[in-house]
DNA sequence: CGCACACTGTGTGCGCCATACACAGACCAT
DNA sequence: ATGGTCTGTGTATGGCGCACACAGTGTGCG
């Protein structure tokens, strides 16, 4: 049984009974606050130890007293950035549950796009992120599936709502800059896949209504990605009930 | 119309015909040979520009004559790293082609995990990238999906691979070291996970045999996984028929 | 009541990183 | 042959994460 590292023994609230020395000018919570501050702005290539110290008018070392590596901020960054889970209305069924999930979760990054650069060591132990999981893992209660399936069918939600999120999230904030980036894709792409070559393609590039990949996949796309995923949950869902 | 960051015209063979001036030394390809065989090694971040000259016996510097900045790397070593695209066997239908697809790709997700590290910028433009892309989409060949579906289905199952793998890729080479990591991680998520305030969680990890979350997500479990995306697709493509 | 000592925030410094820039030499078109 | 352009190189800059020594602070224990 081995000690739990040191972050999150504080987002737990395990706390260290008085101890001698100076009182802790700060929390964690501040440092996540100015971190994420950061990051909403400019990305995550923006925090860095000396900006949020910064930003709390601390000196860079003096964060090393509440986090011990640079990793354990993202992990407090993911943490306060993902607050709550949603409150999931019982009456409706497993779809509009894991549905209404998945758009929470689709939200959050949305408002935080910083989230995906995050460099992915350690699955998730934190307290919000475990609430993340509950919620999503009961949005399947009265199914006939098993805990274990309940676990794939929210990962994979889970899966597909941060792979879409990955590929609109061109990080860019300013709209028109995702619109000529969109426009310059597009414009390139068919320039390079010819139809002799790569007919699949080409055939995608024809239609010009829906911008292709990379265009704005939208509330209607995510919608129609989701209803995908969810009807072959479904399918597993009717095939675990006839046996 | 703009110019083709010279990164793509490299890639794609646009040679600049003769010139003045000392032949290069060397060509992109050995660049992203030795940048690969590092980063196979230890991983992404034991990739500098340094390390790489080093590597290849030049200076730190001569790395950009060929190179314009890092992220061009990184789009050299993504196209050498996935090389040819399967060949899809015609015989076989939809599903049979898109999960060779699928699985030749997560094939080259295992060999080379760095992958998944690098930071995404931009969409695809390269030829072995657009390659991969072709076939994925050709798989739904002969079915009824419009153009556009099949870019929604090849890039949900590109979505689903890549997730996958992401949980599983604890980039520990040492299998004792992932499965120790398993172990730990088991055991601090039952610790915390208390059946009272996670109910759902709890009874995931009350069965031993799977070892519940980010355990050894393997050859069945992908294919599990994998099937109830394809029933998804499955249900549109019968939905389209019948419309 | 006082004091020892754990703990605080700070300053300095190290090694590594990406990359800008100036330079000496190599080579092709003319 | 020679001009101009391209090559690889050396040097320099600003940023990064973090180790470490230090002076001051405040609590629990004597």
């Amino acid at each position: 049984m081995e000690e739990l590292p040191r972050v999150l023994q504080q987002l737990w609230g395990i706390e260290g009974r008085s101890r001698p020395g100076p009182k802790p000018a700060f929390h964690i919570s501040d440092i996540a606050r100015a971190a994420i501050k950061l990051a909403d702005a400019g990305g995550l290539g923006a925090v860095s130890m000396s900006k949020v110290a910064a930003e709390l008018g601390f000196t860079t070392m003096s964060l090393y007293r509440y986090v011990d590596a640079k990793d354990d901020l993202y992990v407090v960054m993911l943490e306060h950035a993902f607050a709550e889970p949603p409150v999931l209305d019982p009456e409706l069924d497993w779809r509009g549950r894991i549905t209404a999930w998945a758009e929470a979760f689709r939200d959050g990054l949305r408002r935080h796009p910083w989230i995906l650069q995050i460099p992915i060591q350690e699955p998730p132990l934190s307290p919000n992120q475990l609430a993340w999981m509950e919620s999503g893992l009961d949005a399947f209660d009265g199914t006939p599936l098993t805990p274990q399936d309940r676990l794939s069918a929210m990962l994979l939600v889970n899966i597909y709502v941060r792979g879409t999120a990955q590929l609109t999230a061109n990080m860019r904030t300013e709209p028109d800059e995702v619109r000529e980036a969109d426009r310059l894709y597009t414009e390139r792409l068919t320039m390079l896949a010819t139809p002799d070559r790569f007919p699949g393609i080409a055939a995608t590039l024809e239609q010009p209504l829906d911008e292709g990949y990379a265009g704005d996949f939208d509330a209607a796309e995510f919608g129609f990605g989701l209803t995908t995923v969810l009807d072959g949950i479904a399918t597993r869902i009717t095939h675990t009930r006839t046996t």
